[in-house]
DNA sequence: CTGAAAGCGCTTACAG
DNA sequence: CTGAAAGCGCTTACAG
């Protein structure tokens, strides 16, 4: 499948590559190319079905209109609902979106960067690992495009679009323990990174704002990447084990569906014998019986924010440090209620 | 930014870059350069932090080492856990995987055809939509390497790996009729395509083969792309407006999503009121109450199949054609249980 | 054992 | 108004 090249249109037309290229690029009037050389030559690029290959101009140009988006899991509908936006949105600037799961693996991680890297892409939005972390010191040694989404490290020169997961989860937690409870588990991610210490961070301070103590065993961590069904064995178990327990808060959306799993087989009531909340919205969330409370991430303004950052600096229009941090809400739905008395 | 390249290496080193080139394509032995040598040069690299530039080394050997994966739409589940499978499969062949989603939008599409060709994409694993089928014709034939997944052309030479759609619903309606469902209507989308118009047929014969008569206003249609809200409306008034049906069959997994939406507003039971099978299997329909019964499709098969066919293609060993089709498996769970008499 | 040179398909400063 | 030429960073056939 030998393409045409713009040598193959020069030929064709008699005229030389300079030209050719001036008029593929809208140069023709600048470049003050007749306006019968500039139809021809369209013409012969038309029919002799011409695509410039993007790998020449990116070697030669050093650009190659192409954002990467790097996320834990395009699956997951919060990183899904991100990117559309995303995508939409750069391509009205021309850019096109590449994206990449890291699964939360750092091996991996490191291989999409290595890998993005090589290929010449313009920049970066990330959602980071721990371990990418000497990399993005790099590349903002170097001035690269970037922009860290969903978590960050903040003590890096570096701008990020989030959420005020603490937040969040205070307002979450406050919100069960004025619905009356006061046996309020978490289930969170084992995982040092900062948007779900803040989350916990905020759990733990919503219970001692209403001089509720912290009870190490209603605080359940789950291993990142565990098997669904260890991590619902695991909640299971949990749940089990803490009979006075009588309210979860999970930190993430596919926490809080193995949560949902693990009453379900435990063939506990919602919100009767466990009131729910889960940071992340979801189809499921909203349609079960009864519905779940949730801590709903604005998903659109954390992508335009992102869009625009990257923007901005790609275009050369500003590089200034952000650090953007957004307001989740709390969409009260049906399980939560006042518990039964005693 | 500029980056450190094999001149730089050569340099440093003092040998000419055909040298550096040879050591790092790991060629050394082969071109039996010494071992001291070889080892300067892999040094030098790692200090330099050298990457090689892929748009040089794709515009110098044709191949970019990267299979583009285009579905309809990346964030729906059955697309996710193929792409997961590919992904993962031709990372061990050393080829990158790009993924694209076309949202069933021929002009998107076509866009996502034209910005792979021009960037030197080795092959296409592709969800075709009906827009491109005059490119995919053209790729087949320029002995492009391409493989189409769950939907295809039929009359078009190029390899394809779906589902028994037909089998799938027929099999899901006669297991309606056999519980003893006889007005049982089906939601699809009005999309002229292969797999949902066999999906149609498979409904259509299940019910002959027991004779039963079609009827017309058991069947909706959904628009494809309709907004979320309308079509919960328009499943909501189909539902309403039609009395007499106590089961229906959904084509796909976001109209079963939209239809227990709708039930759920409408205060009908599952399945008491209503019984319910949905095509693709979800967490949704899992972990709902009831849960749901399905037609799963086995996309670790596709995913590998798909793999399989692209390698042989890309590595020369076969270009044969190849028709896979699989067979999915019906789930049956609690959404279908006999209709109390009368 | 190693290097000079051509060339992949573009863009663009320079010259006329 | 148009073209010859250099060069982006690689790979590789050819030569010695």
């Amino acid at each position: 499948m030998k393409s045409v090249s713009i040598k193959d249109i020069a030929r064709e037309a008699g005229v030389s590559t300079t030209t050719v290229s001036f008029v593929l690029n809208g140069k023709a009037e600048e470049k003050r190319i007749s306006p019968d050389l500039k139809n021809k030559i369209l013409k012969l690029a038309q029919s002799l079905n011409y695509k410039p290959n993007q790998l020449a101009r990116g070697l030669r140009t050093g650009s190659t209109q192409t954002v990467a988006l790097i996320v834990e899991d395009i699956s997951n509908i919060f990183f899904a609902n991100i990117s559309k936006v995303i995508e939409d949105e750069l391509d009205r600037f021309g850019y096109r979106l590449m994206y990449c799961s890291t699964e939360n693996n750092d091996k991996k991680a490191v291989a999409i960067m290595e890998m993005l890297l090589q290929r010449q892409i313009d920049g970066f939005i990330i959602t980071p690992t721990i371990g990418i972390r000497k990399i993005l010191e790099q590349l903002a040694a170097n001035q690269a495009a970037m922009v860290l989404i969903d978590r960050y490290f903040p003590d890096l020169p570096i701008s990020y679009v989030a959420v005020d997961n603490y937040a969040g989860a205070f307002q979450s937690v406050a919100f069960m323990i004025n619905q009356g409870y006061s046996n309020i588990g978490i289930v969170t991610i084992e995982y040092e990174q900062v948007q779900m210490e803040r989350r916990y961070q905020g759990y733990e301070d919503a219970l001692r704002a209403h001089d509720i103590p912290i009870k190490p065993n209603l605080i359940q961590k789950i291993p990142f990447g565990l098997a669904a069904t260890d991590a619902v064995e695991a909640i299971s178990n949990f749940v089990s084990r803490e009979p006075a327990m009588n309210a979860i808060f999970f930190t993430t959306n596919y926490l809080g569906t193995y949560g949902i799993e693990s009453l379900k087989l435990l063939r506990k009531n919602i919100p009767s014998d466990m009131a729910v909340i889960s940071f992340d919205d979801s189809d499921l969330f909203r349609l079960n019986s009864p519905s779940i409370t949730v801590v709903r991430q604005p998903f659109e303004e954390i992508g335009h924010n992102a869009v625009r950052i990257i923007l901005d600096q790609l275009l050369g229009k500003s590089r200034e440090l952000r650090q953007v941090i957004l307001k989740p809400s709390l969409i009260v739905r049906e399980s939560v209620k006042q518990p039964v008395p005693g």
